[in-house]
DNA sequence: GCGACAG
DNA sequence: ATCTTGTCGC
């Protein structure tokens, strides 16, 4: 898919944060108006003791949440895990890999925290800006903010507030007696409808559709990958 | 200074 | 995230 015009990736932290201060002002929150007919999901798997990352896009059809199509890409990762600067190390990749994803998803599921960050700038959200389509953050624990726990039945949801009472994400239960998941706003779309989709997309498991085929297809493609470092 | 801390 | 076996509960 088209992608907008890339920044270059920070080195330093200092730089980093700045970046995220600019295009943070240009997140959008709003209703997705038109049903999304395509949704797609993002994850990468990492190989112990290097620096090598392995990316995975899926395309599902909506609300059949059927396998459409999905895309691979390897390649190597510098940036380390920095609590806060998660997009630093993953979004690069995901970013390559998305220029050949067709068709164009109308919604993409990210495995982390959109506005639910200490500058409203996770991946989800960053993801959202750059590839300038609507996204989602789906964390499976939280990053900041403060939330009671939510009833154990799928759908259950309670508020994430940050230290001023502002509510910045939503914690909702995708499946019964299963620890609840952290949803936020990534890029044009609102809260609302991300908890809706979130929840139309989760089925018989605890990650939504989206992200768990993105997590499995990249596990068994770094698995697969058997032609690094032959002996 | 101390504790928290997406993946 | 990664490594890793069995085990507990719906």
């Amino acid at each position: 898919m088209v992608t907008l015009a890339s920044h270059e990736w920070p080195t330093d932290l200092k730089s980093a944060a700045n970046l995220q201060r600019q295009l943070a002002s240009q997140v959008i929150q709003k209703p997705l108006t038109n049903p999304p007919q395509i949704i797609a999901g993002a994850d990468l798997a990492f190989k112990k003791n290097s620096n090598l990352a392995y990316a995975c896009v899926v395309l599902l059809t909506f609300p059949e949440l059927t396998l459409l199509k999905y895309f691979t890409l390897k390649g190597p990762v510098d940036f380390p895990y920095i609590p806060g600067y998660l997009s630093f190390r993953e979004a690069p990749l995901l970013l390559n890999l998305f220029k050949r994803v067709k068709p164009e998803p109308d919604l993409v599921f990210f495995d982390g925290q959109g506005l639910a960050h200490p500058k409203k700038f996770g991946l989800a959200s960053h993801m959202g800006v750059l590839l300038n389509r609507p996204s989602i953050g789906c964390a499976k624990s939280r990053l900041i903010g403060t939330f009671k726990e939510p009833g154990i039945e799928k759908g259950c949801k309670t508020q994430l507030m940050d230290k001023d009472g502002g509510v910045i994400g939503s914690v909702v239960r995708t499946r019964n007696n299963c620890k609840p998941l952290f949803i936020s706003v990534g890029h044009l779309i609102d809260l609302d409808s991300s908890i809706d989709f979130v929840l139309k997309c989760s089925t018989r498991f605890k990650i939504p559709e989206p992200t768990r085929l993105a997590h499995n297809l990249v596990t068994a493609f770094k698995k697969e990958d058997r032609n690094v470092n032959p002996q």
